[in-house]
DNA sequence: GTTGATTCCGTAGTGGACTACGGAAATAAG
DNA sequence: CTTATTTCCGTAGTCCACTACGGAATCAAC
């Protein structure tokens, strides 16, 4: 594989995977007698790796420590981690709904809204 | 009020303020015979809305404008830009259920992990 | 009137994850 | 063999909302 199919098998641009190289996330392969790198189907599982932990909430950083340590050790931390991610999205749940909860009063705010003075979204955010 | 006030009444930075003033959001008020500009009761109200508005999930970009109408009028306006932000955060809702899923998922794996073979978070992600 | 805090203002830096640019070499298609 | 696409690689730019820096003027306290 060279590097545009793995990008679009991965659903990646080029670009990306020449950053995780960048950032040590990716291999760069050695290129025999001069010709262009080529990439099996690790590479491939890595990348996917790298975007399912991205999806997660997990940043790059996040992703290099059990990317670097071998495969299949430091599972605890790396569970610990992923336990620690858990109650950060449950908390962003929480903000996300109270914020939902406010637009809707907000929304509602407006449609009852008597005209004449100030719009009642501007008012009740001013207060 | 001096500036310094006006940001800790609105538990902002002074530097937030000058950016907001930067980027049309905040009045520069004129500062009468060479002294320190003065802040009243209306900049606090500008302040604390733009922060709610952005607690709602709205950038400074989109606050500019219903700032910059006159207050009161393109209720509408606003009232659909606030519709568009509620189903974009029921959006981000659903997918951080998801990912809340799958990181109880993954973490219940290793829970339940057999040793020997590779950690069952890194293997469920790179599938 | 001197010390020390605050204000003023512009410009530059931060973080995170890319995205764009540009020129040279390698490869694929006709 | 020529043309067009890809690959290679480093460096620089993007977005958003700040945050930091630095030097001069102004103000408050003693």
């Amino acid at each position: 594989m060279k590097i545009g199919q793995l990008a679009s098998e991965a659903d990646v641009h080029v670009e990306t995977i020449r950053y995780y190289q960048q950032l040590g996330l990716m291999p760069r392969p050695e290129r025999l007698h001069g010709a262009v790198r080529r990439y099996g189907e690790d590479a491939l599982r890595r990348l996917r790796f790298i975007k399912r932990a991205q999806a997660l909430g997990f940043t790059l950083d996040e992703v290099k420590l059990p990317l670097q340590l071998s495969i299949g050790e430091h599972c605890a931390e790396t569970r610990s981690v992923a336990e620690q991610k858990k109650r950060l999205v449950a908390g962003k749940i929480a903000d996300l709904r109270a914020i939902e909860a406010a637009l809707d009063k907000l929304i509602r705010a407006c449609h009852s809204g008597r005209a004449g003075r100030g719009c009642p979204i501007i008012d009740s955010l001013s207060k």
